[in-house]
DNA sequence: CTCGGTGCAAAGGGTTTGCATACAT
DNA sequence: ATGTATGCAAACCCTTTGCACCGAG
């Protein structure tokens, strides 16, 4: 190990944990980072947004999340929770972190070890499943 | 409703489902699919192999799993059930369907509906985690 | 005969990357 | 001074689509 590469710190690297951070609960994809921090910053390009993202995320700043959709979105939240996403209105909500015990179970009785999950409920949040169609 | 299109059974549509369906444990990705139809009928495109996948899986004869990388793995189970990924050699394993009722309670308590979900399992498999790295 | 399905090839959209330059250390 | 991070733009990759032809019903 030891040989880890040095890392510096930018005014790229801040603005972009910054935005994630303000983000709150939206969980943005990565052009809407890009389109925060551009505000701020007008030369910042999309290629290091997703440079430092990816750094932020490997470093365990922030989370990443797939949500079946295709591109990823990001969390001010390294982990450990999951989701709930609304299939109307998209509306993306986090839910406290489980320990799926029961679920990974069948994971360990094969003999396999569980490190992590990602978990996504699906269904209608409050709005949709009360106003009408 | 009523007016629902008129659907064709083609030999590319029965050929696709067989793929599916003979893969097994695999979880294959499309190009997968789109290889192994190609075979037997050389002059199929991707674009039908795509277009049949989503066909099927609408009509809930496959199930589409999306499991964090970029593309998409298809399933001759339809759904219900949850995946086991090693995050060493990539082997993905079937776990039995899960009722998920705690997990759910969160999002049910914050007057929310959950009609499904997706649950992926990360960690070391039987073979990963007992041989030398 | 109809009109839904197919093949082809190009377009799409999110993400990654090569390269010369800028800048943190 | 050193070499990492940036900006730019092209490349990537999976997936979707427009269009003219084909073939199931």
């Amino acid at each position: 190990m030891g040989a880890e590469a040095r890392r510096r710190t930018t005014r790229q690297l801040a603005l972009v944990l910054d935005a994630v951070r303000a983000s709150g609960t939206e969980h943005p994809s990565a052009d809407r980072i890009f389109a925060r921090v551009r505000a701020v910053l007008p030369t910042i390009s999309l290629g290091t947004v997703y440079r430092n993202l990816h750094r932020l995320a490997a470093e365990g700043h922030i989370g990443i999340v797939h949500l079946g959709d295709r591109l990823a979105r990001f969390d001010p939240m390294p982990g450990g929770h999951d989701h709930f996403v609304c299939e109307q209105c998209g509306h993306i909500e986090d839910l406290p972190a489980t320990s799926l015990d029961l679920e990974a179970n069948a994971a360990r009785q094969a003999g396999h070890q569980v490190t992590g999950h990602a978990l996504v409920l699906y269904g209608l949040c409050r709005a949709c499943g009360t106003s009408p169609t």
